[in-house]
DNA sequence: CCAATTACCAACTGATTGGTCGGTTTATTT
DNA sequence: AAATAAACCGACCAATCAGTTGGTAATTGG
């Protein structure tokens, strides 16, 4: 039972490199080797683990890339009261992660969903699959914020749910290099001014 | 003279094949091979008109790349009134022509903004003023719209153009597959309510 | 018509890729 | 301690890549 620890913990050591990597340089701009350079690592080891280049990607993807998308703008809405503000504190969150983070290019997600779009339907629909359950919660939140008297009940919580991840997904492969602080702040701007039209007191 | 024709003809017929394949398939992920198998032409050639793959890629993003964005996005909203109008009207438009559009990845500059990131900062560097000419344009009629009566006074252009642009290359991103006439709907939707908010009647 | 230039061909190079395989080391079991 | 299995090594393979080179076909100006 031992071993099995052994497996995972430099199964798990690939998977994070490889997320590194992957998310840094692209997945078909990445070789195996770069990733097992970075680790002391041999090809035999990674043959050992993973089937192939993209059986370990996929791992990847439904683990780590999961988790991550999920702490971050799942969890923090989910069952919450007063969804508007929950949802645009989240966003909020995430964009101050991602400025301050200098390892960090791009919504994950939507930047493998650009890479892979067209050329592996299996890996889109593992990375469609990701984005789905964003939705979902934010539609379900703010459904339940109908009924709390947070949310304008003559909203299409769908279209709301679409035009706030499509506004996510745009300013965050916008924000790179030096421009992010100033590109943040505008948006989350229009966010709350969005959000107060769809706030209940607001009635179009 | 007439030599420079072909010379043109040629190169141009290698650009814009270039276009289409790196569109559907990734920079790094298309060879120059590919590109010329579909033209029936040979490596000589290429390397004859073209310096390298990279300068190849410059030359498409200066010449065909600006014109797509300028003639789908630019020329329909410069100098016209009713800004708001006229914004929404061409990015459904653009839309519209991307959802018939089978040979249509995602936005085309959005992608290649996510794949040179971090990679190439001569050729993002080129990305992204294709980019500021369309800001600046939206910057700059909502600017006149506020003059002429149809935008609100008090609204932050450069942070409207801003979630306009974010959105519009959030939502081409999701486009793919099948679902994105409904995701389509659901955007326009609510771009429009969006631009209620900001529209003079409407005064926060 | 012919020489010079332009446009193109296709075999080749060296580097890199994902993946294989026979073998060695390390850990576990008996 | 011996035997068994798990974990890992690294040389190797065929395919592919961007780019080079020495040559040939087409075009054009004198």
């Amino acid at each position: 039972m031992e071993k099995n620890l052994k497996r995972m913990a430099t199964m798990q050591r690939m998977q994070s490199t490889g997320l590194e990597l992957f998310y840094q340089q692209g997945y078909y701009n990445t070789s195996i080797d770069d990733i097992l350079k970075k680790l002391s690592l041999s090809k035999g080891a990674f043959y050992y683990h993973f089937q192939s280049k993209e059986d370990f990607f996929i791992s990847i993807v439904q683990n780590l890339l999961f988790q991550k998308v999920y702490s971050m703008l799942v969890e923090p809405i989910e069952g919450q009261e007063d969804p508007l503000n929950v949802i645009s504190k989240s966003i909020e969150d995430a964009l101050e992660t991602a400025e301050h983070n200098t390892m960090d290019f791009g919504f994950v997600l939507s930047n493998f969903i650009t890479e892979f779009n067209g050329k592996s339907p299996e890996i889109m629909k593992y990375l469609m699959d990701i984005m789905k359950v964003w939705e979902v919660n934010l539609i379900t939140t703010l459904q339940k914020g109908k009924t709390d008297g947070y949310v304008d009940r003559h909203v299409d919580s769908e279209a709301v749910a679409t035009y706030v991840i499509s506004s996510y997904i745009g300013v965050r492969t916008l924000m790179v290099e030096g421009n992010s602080k100033m590109l943040r702040y505008k948006y989350v701007q229009q966010l709350k001014n969005y959000f107060k039209l769809i706030s209940q007191k607001a009635v179009a």
